[in-house]
DNA sequence: TTAATCATGTAACACGTTACATGATTGC
DNA sequence: GCAATCATGTAACGTGTTACATGATTAA
């Protein structure tokens, strides 16, 4: 149950809005754990529930109203047990689930031709991401102002060099795929 | 919902027990996608709702009986159907989804001896995982005279393929980062 | 005789997605 | 006047996980 502690953590930082805090989890944790606003909401509920943090209902005349949520001792608590405890998504983390993978395996049902579509459009998309992330180390530097603080910042770099290694990975096998079915379809047909 | 679309697929290479369906889906799929039995059965049953497949079942004497389930028309429309609109997931394809990579961002706020341990034994698991890899396509090509197809299994390599670069990559982004790690640490303990 | 494999599931719960609802303020 | 952004949620549904239940056969 990571969002749970993702936001957790988000909030140890500061307290926020729920608003705010959907904006800086899509600014910073989306990159590797996507989530609804509505399930932001929910889960910052049950998080209530738990006692891992408190809200305070503010009253806007003029502007919608706010809640600020801030995080509790027992909320920071549960914050260190989890961070302490990384066994468990060590394993987690060697899965993939893809269900664009799973269309390739199946892609011999039908033919070369729509697959190359396929894993070209794949391609562009890596293109498009790996550009992204050339400007990703910047805008780390500065958040990192905002928490002041070296030791942070040095892991969330660490976080986007995993996208940035990833991505040119995917880039990488998008290219041999498409080579080896381009070298096919020549042959079959004839160039 | 692929994980439906997955069984159709396996069913469409043949009947299938769901017991065996599971195998085969452990054999092969839980590369890129991971499912519990008890879910199998009740994707089976829903699908089965759906007209995709009918089951029959087999009294055995002195064994445990058993069901045996076969892909319909409409099944086979229905995968079809997936497996020509392949917009949806591309995108999919680009999220990542990792609690592993969560804890990364958060570890600043322990210190950095745990998260060295924690990084060493991902790379183990990584440089685990690339040996497994390196035996897959000889197997793929003993189940390819199975369904004697060299169309499927290019295809099935081709995912292989993702998995022993996505691998490959995984262990490069572990290195870096406990080379980084590492760097500090010996810096400020004076090494 | 004990563990592994065959063979099937149910129930409860947790988590994720989609669609919908409401209404103010700010900038063009 | 219209779109974007601020700000909060509910309801229904779909998917994934965990724990449990049952009982036979086969190989060490």
């Amino acid at each position: 149950m990571s969002l749970k502690h993702g936001l957790l953590g988000l909030l140890n930082y500061g307290s926020m809005t729920g608003y705010e805090l959907n904006k800086a989890f899509k600014d910073s944790l989306s990159f590797f754990w996507q989530a609804q606003t509505s399930q932001v909401y929910r889960e910052l509920d049950t998080m209530e529930k738990n006692g891992w943090l408190t809200s305070e209902r503010i009253i806007q005349n003029e502007k919608p109203n706010k809640r600020v949520y801030s995080i509790t001792d027992d909320g920071k608590e549960e914050l260190n047990k989890w961070l302490l405890s990384p066994g468990s998504d060590i394993d987690d983390a060697m899965n993939e689930r893809s269900a664009f993978l799973m269309r390739v395996f199946f892609s011999g049902e039908m033919d070369d031709k729509q697959a190359l579509t396929m894993l070209r459009s794949y391609r562009e998309k890596c293109l498009e991401q790996n550009v992204e992330y050339s400007s990703i180390s910047g805008s780390i530097d500065q958040y990192g102002k905002l928490v002041n603080s070296e030791t942070k910042t040095k892991y969330w770099k660490i976080t986007a060099l995993f996208g940035e290694i990833a991505c040119r990975a995917k880039l990488e096998w998008a290219e041999k795929a498409i080579a080896l079915l381009e070298e096919e379809t020549n042959e079959h047909s004839g160039y």
